[in-house]
DNA sequence: TCAAAAGTGTTTTAAGTACACCCATGA
DNA sequence: TCATGGGTGTACTTAAAACACTTTTGA
């Protein structure tokens, strides 16, 4: 954390950060990306030049860190702070801005064609977000993409890939869920990650065995049916049991 | 790969690519780093302003990607192509720069302090380069390094655990090794990134089993012992069998 | 009492772990 | 013939995979 970092000072003009925010509906089962739109039309014009949607991104000031401008970035969208965020890939291609929208884009907005982005994603339940505020984001479904500006196709889809992976090794499902879970909730947030299906008896096993999850004296309320026992995972519990397995998994 | 990469324009001055090059000695079976020697001496001083070792890096060009930085500075230090490369980590803080001897020598480079570097590891066996060049790199053991210039230290460490994460779970030894390699290599290799003992016995039966693992209808030569059995990893039959094996292992 | 999802057990198969000795070779 | 590292086998334990029915609840 660099001590000025309120004072903002000047952008640098070629370093950027987008950050992918995914998030998991519980309710329609669904991996989703936060977006926003990117509209332009000049007056002299009937249709619409550009009219897409976008990662939400902002260039580095001088005085931070790449990592303080994927959390401003965030701020800015959710209002929110302290969430699961990984910085995945460079985007660095000095062609990547120069499709025909992506052109007249940079143009209106003043920003140099040449500029290196930074990917970061984010992990979060989609309820916690408002999603009312001036940039008016949308949540889309991770296989019913909309029309993307600039590269962001191709940085979502890499860190789809990246958190795809990431998934099956590290305890982050976590993050898209709230603090307290059903052992259903589970199964269907790693079946939308990795759209695959799970024997749920099995599943409930291997997950009901670990010592970091930890069955709370609470089930669900308002459901109209038998309601399921509520989890929590204890990263305490993880980080200590946590042991460096050296399983060798080629 | 952009068409022009060849025609170098200017630099991008706040924009960096740092190699960490990993080489697997089979000899003293060790996990090396190459670096290089930082060194300035004032006409006026006794004692050397600086003089401690730091990766290779350069600036990126305004034409190329930053990939394609990583591959220059590859080749200018070791004179080779090709290798496996992982873009595995950007180093945005303002002040990684601001260590007194980085600020001398960033003004006598005359280099921006605020420059942020993407992080690349490579792997090679360390035989394959020829360390006598302008730049007279140097071997170090990944547990024995020298006093490192800028944020250097941070970088590889970053590197090592990364490169340790991924040797778990991807191909990525055979990379630290010839193409014919005995399955005692492989262990040592393990061994060496791991830090940890592999029990002989195990480990020869678990990779001797896979399908990539090919025995070839060779041996090692110029030992005074057994000669042992020379294998080689098969990318494509472990592209092929590559099943996305979903086994979520939290 | 019914609809809906929660929750439960067993068997089979595969893989990991622990452990100690003989073998083939070149010098 | 000997020193050196190469190479092998077995028993045990743990985890994964396949598979279908009963239970609990609120409406």
């Amino acid at each position: 954390m660099s001590s000025n970092a309120n004072f903002q000072t000047e952008i640098i003009p070629n370093i950027s950060v987008d950050c992918v925010i995914f998030g998991f509906d519980k309710n329609t089962k669904s991996l989703n990306v936060l977006l926003i739109e990117r509209f332009l039309k000049f007056d002299d014009s009937e249709v619409p030049s550009v009219n897409d949607y976008v990662l939400k991104g902002f260039h580095t000031y001088e005085n931070e860190s790449v990592d303080e401008t994927a959390n401003r970035v965030l701020k800015e969208l959710t209002g929110l702070e302290q969430l699961y965020k990984k910085q995945f890939k460079v985007f660095g291609d000095p062609n990547r801005l120069k499709n025909e929208k992506d052109i007249i884009w940079a143009q209106n907005q003043h920003f140099s064609e040449r500029t290196i982005t930074i990917g970061y994603y984010i992990l979060l339940p989609t309820d916690v977000v408002q999603i009312k505020n001036k940039y008016n984001p949308q949540w889309f479904p991770i296989n019913q993409l909309p029309e993307l500006g600039f590269d962001h196709k191709k940085i979502i889809a890499e860190a789809y890939t990246d958190l795809k992976e990431d998934a099956l090794s590290k305890p982050i499902v976590f993050e898209l869920l709230a603090d307290k879970f059903t052992i259903k909730d589970l199964q269907d947030t790693y079946e939308a990650i990795l759209g695959v299906e799970i024997d749920n008896r099995n599943f409930r096993r291997k997950l009901i065995t670990k010592k970091y999850i930890i069955a709370l004296d609470e089930k669900q309320t308002g459901v109209s049916k038998k309601p399921s026992q509520l989890y929590m995972f204890s990263k305490d519990v993880y980080q200590k049991i946590y042991k460096e397995s050296y399983l060798i998994n080629i």
